[in-house]
DNA sequence: TAAGTTACTTACAATTAGTAACCACATAGA
DNA sequence: TCTATGTGGTTACTAATTGTAAGTAACTTA
């Protein structure tokens, strides 16, 4: 008997969404644009090197752009592409399931 | 200066729905209830031994029960609580963007 | 009787995540 | 000037998670 299947694109979006901090790190930006050090700071518990790992990740996947502003210092800005923005209404689902159905 | 931080219940959220396999194995229960085999026959590269760690990770979160029907030979039929009913819409969402927002 | 199915388990290798130290560059204070 | 602190990372190493493959007990089917 031949098996049921998954829409691809869906396990597309989970290769992504099921990776440890990628959908936290998505969370915090869509309250605006962040600099490294305050999306490490709103992340418990991530550190340096995976927040760089998984930036560059969601650079690639078009999710993320990365801003550099040459000023004195410069500062470096990460915030969400349109893709990126499109996700709001998942964020707000996981957000209202969690509110209502915690432990 | 006191950083911003996530709410801790989307964070235990994502402790969840942010682990490999288990999202898929959630949008595959939606459809109803499943034998391990459907489960494993539909998600393609989840091994036996994840999917049995991940059903127990899920007994234990309340999102799924296993129902064990002694017929002739066994039959053990997982499907969703309604904590993990609840999570239609967050599913529904994920598949929306996966629509109109792939590569 | 031999082979196949179901729902797992076990053992081990490969990949990924976590921890900590370090770096170049810049500014601030003593 | 000398020391300390901050930014945005990188490097090296350990620990944890995954993947792969084989095995298993209790059946069923050919």
């Amino acid at each position: 008997m031949e098996a049921y299947h998954l829409c691809p694109k869906f396990e597309q979006a989970f290769a992504l969404l099921g990776k440890r901090w990628t959908g936290l790190i998505i969370r915090i930006l869509m309250d605006g644009p962040k600099r490294f050090s305050e999306i490490a700071d709103a992340a418990t518990n991530l550190s340096d090197r995976l927040l760089t790992e998984r930036l560059k990740d969601l650079e690639e996947n078009g999710i993320v752009v990365r801003h550099v502003y040459p000023d004195k210092p410069v500062r470096i800005v990460y915030s969400l592409t349109e893709r990126g923005q499109a996700l709001k209404p998942v964020m707000d689902e996981i957000q209202v399931w969690a509110e209502t159905h915690h432990d």
